[in-house]
DNA sequence: AAGAATCCCAACCGCTTCGAA
DNA sequence: CTTCGAAGCGGTTGGGATTCT
């Protein structure tokens, strides 16, 4: 294994690495990365070759400085998310998970810690609900939030409500009890599965839990 | 002008999850 | 059911760029 890993580069690629990875995906497409080297000859391992195509290569990156539009997004998703950059940057479109991480460490961060320092803590309760839904949402891949196309509607994504929404539903009712925010601040038309105690209720898209929750622990409401 | 300090982000590392055999 | 390689994820690091003294 050892002498294995010395055999490829690290550090930062060139210009030549780029175009030997990006003519092979045009010729090969996407996966397969541990072959990479064998066929092109690029002293680069698999998961170096995969990472360098997902963050910065792939045509689907936006480069450039995040808008405010993209830092609001982001910062309520982390709120209720926490610290899952997969699934923020998965509604952030353009961006990846290390642009997002990056983003929120290096300037995000401090700027929330302003904002907070500013209002009251209402983004505090929300790490109940952000507690609560990770653990769930940890039980869930990828797929399950990629909204599915109509004929598969009883696919995986309503699966995948139903195996959570009994844990979403003690989230927001806990969320409710807790620190400052009192039952008779909600909003109860915009609160998801806050209108009633039954809980086998027609579940809603994933997608739409999150909007509808994202609505909900905006600490800057 | 130059060395130090800080910022920023691409890339790496280690671990977990997935899925095929 | 088990194994193992591939893929995915989040934390961390390295080093170039920029700012400060």
């Amino acid at each position: 294994m050892e002498g294995r890993s010395s055999e490829y580069k690290k550090g930062l690629w060139t210009v030549e690495e780029d175009k030997i990875l990006t003519d092979y995906i045009r010729l090969h497409g996407i996966g397969k990365w541990n072959r990479v080297a064998k066929v092109t000859g690029l002293k680069r391992c698999g998961k170096s070759c995969r990472l360098r195509w997902i963050n910065y290569l792939s045509p689907n990156v936006k480069r450039g400085n995040f808008s405010q539009e993209e830092d609001d997004l982001i910062i309520r998703l982390h709120n209720l998310l926490g610290n899952r950059w997969s699934l923020i940057a998965g509604r952030v479109p353009g961006r990846t998970d290390n642009q997002v991480k990056n983003h929120w460490n290096t300037h995000l961060s401090k700027k929330v810690g302003a904002r907070r320092q500013g209002k009251g803590k209402v983004g505090d309760s929300s790490q109940a609900l952000s507690k609560s839904l990770r653990k769930n949402l940890s039980t869930l891949s990828k797929s399950d939030f990629t909204p599915s196309p109509s004929s598969n509607e009883e696919g995986t994504q309503s699966q995948a409500v139903n195996e959570i929404g009994f844990e979403h539903h003690q989230s927001i009712v806990g969320l409710s009890g807790s620190q400052e925010m009192m039952r008779s601040d909600i909003d109860y038309d915009n609160c998801f599965w806050f209108s009633s105690d039954e809980l086998d209720l027609q579940p809603p898209s994933l997608m739409e839990f999150l909007d509808k929750s994202l609505d909900f622990v905006w600490y800057g409401l």
